[in-house]
DNA sequence: AAAAAAC
């Protein structure tokens, strides 16, 4: 198996990896090191918790070791979607640039420019940046990006989601084409595609899906409930998500709950503070000194409950929490993969809770199709009840709809799926979790992949004509390129079945845990007369959102 | 029904 010491790495990173405490590259490591340090440009097919930070930054590391920073003109630049991302990837460079003089910068929204702008005139050899951010200090005539000579793009899926992707091919023009490119995504939506034709130069493709094993530490439950009346739905989910933590007792010694909007964030917080739990939000809308606060206290353990939009659904290096709850079902079903994946990692048991209402009966759909199982049902905690004459039970609603939702539950699955079939541009079904992004973890032989098979695409043919945004290369013009690229051992798995090596990964591996079947468990009540709550509770109600 | 990111 191959050790990092085997991996033509400058002596300086793999002391400082040694210090860390990693002997084996993970699969996206072992995959992407090797051409990265031969100059080449990477495609990076891979999730969150694969070890992805890491493959990109040992090689730049070692690349820039010989050479030095120009004032304002930064030799290397990393691109990641939200402010947390960037800041965790500038801490990867802090571990395993520390026994070189590399100099860094971040640049991130929501800090004031002055700091950035004095490290930038200094010179840096790694700049970290959001778009946004990135731009601004570009316009302000701060910033020369002809200097780049490696150029990474993180999560660019998630950039495409976010609407970054101008931006990201802006900045990608702004660099000079002998840039060595680093490109990596979860996904190969058809626009991803077309930027990496058009920006990536033969690449060498990488791909590799999460590791299972440590998914089939997560415990998932499904609590749903159907409040008798929509506008004490959020009421009622607050109550439930109360009871549940209370039932959990002290198994729950941390917790990220997930809510699908920035209100209901902040709602949930404030309603659990008030009932006496130690929880503080996180969403982007909060000032980034406090969503920094705030992450720094939930990692020291200061803060038991975070309660986050997907901000922090994905990527960010927390540490293991016992817990992960839905709130709401999240509205992207891969998003519910990412959410749960923050618990159960490093073969530290986790528990997942959803609660479901009527209301989330098509996200359910979309999420038990994506993974392929149905979310284990469990009941709500024994002496829990609606407020009002809420019941658990599913009843019909007063108007003339009549009874919904027990029976289509669980039919709703198929049912929707005709009518709106997960887009074919979508993940493969990638599904699992475990190690954090910024560590190194080592794979067992016996987890590591099979040759991704190659799917069988219906249009591949337009596509090619909308690559008409393609800069002027010193190497001549594109069909030279394209033909170059088809001769290329690395080349694209989906357009040829002779590639060798090409594809490293389990793109359509399914985990275990996903494929057995669950016990419904129902949740452990110690005490049954735990009616006990804290005063708080029964004289503090939160203000009701007005909805609808 | 949304989140994220620039001021």
């Amino acid at each position: 198996m191959t050790k990092f010491t085997d991996l033509k790495l400058d002596p300086a990173v793999l002391r400082a990896i040694a210090d860390a405490g990693y002997e084996t590259p993970t699969p996206i490591q072992a995959g992407a090191i090797p051409p990265a340090l031969e100059g080449r440009d990477v495609l990076g097919i891979a999730q969150t918790g694969t070890g992805k930070t890491a493959s990109f930054t040992l090689p730049m590391v070692t690349m820039l070791s010989s050479g030095r920073a120009r004032a304002r003109m930064p030799r290397s630049l990393v691109l990641c979607p939200t402010r947390e991302l960037a800041a965790q990837v500038a801490e990867n460079f802090d571990t395993y640039a520390k026994y070189t003089r590399l100099t860094k910068a971040l640049l991130i929204g929501g800090v004031s420019f002055g700091e950035q702008d004095k490290l930038i005139d200094r010179g840096v050899d790694v700049l970290i940046a959001t778009p946004g951010r990135l731009l601004d200090h570009f316009e302000r005539g701060k910033l020369l990006l002809t200097g780049v000579q490696i150029m990474v793009v993180d999560e660019a899926d998630r950039m495409l989601d976010m609407g970054f992707i101008p931006d990201i091919e802006r900045i990608f023009q702004l660099t000079p084409f002998t840039r060595q490119t680093l490109f990596f995504s979860a996904t190969m939506a058809p626009e991803i595609e077309r930027i990496t034709n058009t920006f990536l130069h033969a690449p060498a493709r990488i791909e590799v899906a999460r590791q299972a094993t440590t998914s089939e530490t997560i415990t998932q439950k499904l609590i749903q409930i159907t409040p008798p009346r929509r506008d004490q739905s959020a009421k009622a989910k607050r109550e439930l998500l109360r009871a549940i933590i209370k039932s959990e007792g002290e198994a729950c010694t941390n917790a990220i709950i997930f809510c699908n909007r920035k209100t209901d964030v902040d709602i949930v917080a404030k309603s659990l503070k008030t009932h006496g739990f130690n929880a503080a939000p996180i969403h982007g809308d909060l000032d980034q000194s406090l969503r920094t606060k705030t992450l720094d206290a939930f990692r020291d353990g200061s803060l038991q409950l975070l309660i986050a939009s997907d901000v922090a659904a994905r990527g960010l290096d927390i540490p293991a929490v016992s817990h992960v709850f839905n709130y709401d079902l999240p509205s992207h079903a891969e998003d519910y993969v990412h959410r749960i994946g923050r618990t159960g990692r490093a073969g530290r048991l986790g528990t997942a809770y959803s609660i479901g209402t009527p209301a989330d009966a098509k996200y359910l759909a979309a999420i038990e199709a994506l993974v392929k199982q149905e979310i284990p049902r469990a009941d709500p905690p024994e002496g829990f009840s609606l407020s009002e004459a809420a019941h658990r039970e599913p009843r019909k609603y007063d108007d003339d709809k009549g009874p919904k939702s027990r029976s289509s539950r669980s039919r709703s699955g198929r049912g929707r799926d005709e009518k709106r079939p997960p887009r074919e541009d979508r993940a493969p079904v990638i599904v699992a979790v475990e190690e954090d992004d910024s560590h190194i973890v080592e794979v067992p032989e016996a987890k590591r992949a099979e040759p991704r098979r190659s799917e069988p695409r219906r249009n591949d043919g337009p596509r090619s004509e909308s690559h008409r945004a393609e800069p002027i290369r010193p190497d001549g013009p594109r069909e030279d390129r394209r033909d170059e690229r088809r001769s290329e051992p690395y080349r694209d798995s989906r357009r040829g079945r002779d590639g060798g090596p090409a594809v490293v990964g389990m793109g359509d591996h399914v985990p275990d845990f996903l494929l057995r079947s669950f016990r419904t468990t129902k949740p452990v009540i110690e005490d049954k007369d735990s009616d006990e709550a804290p005063e708080a509770e029964l004289e503090t109600p939160v203000t009701e959102p007005s909805e609808g």
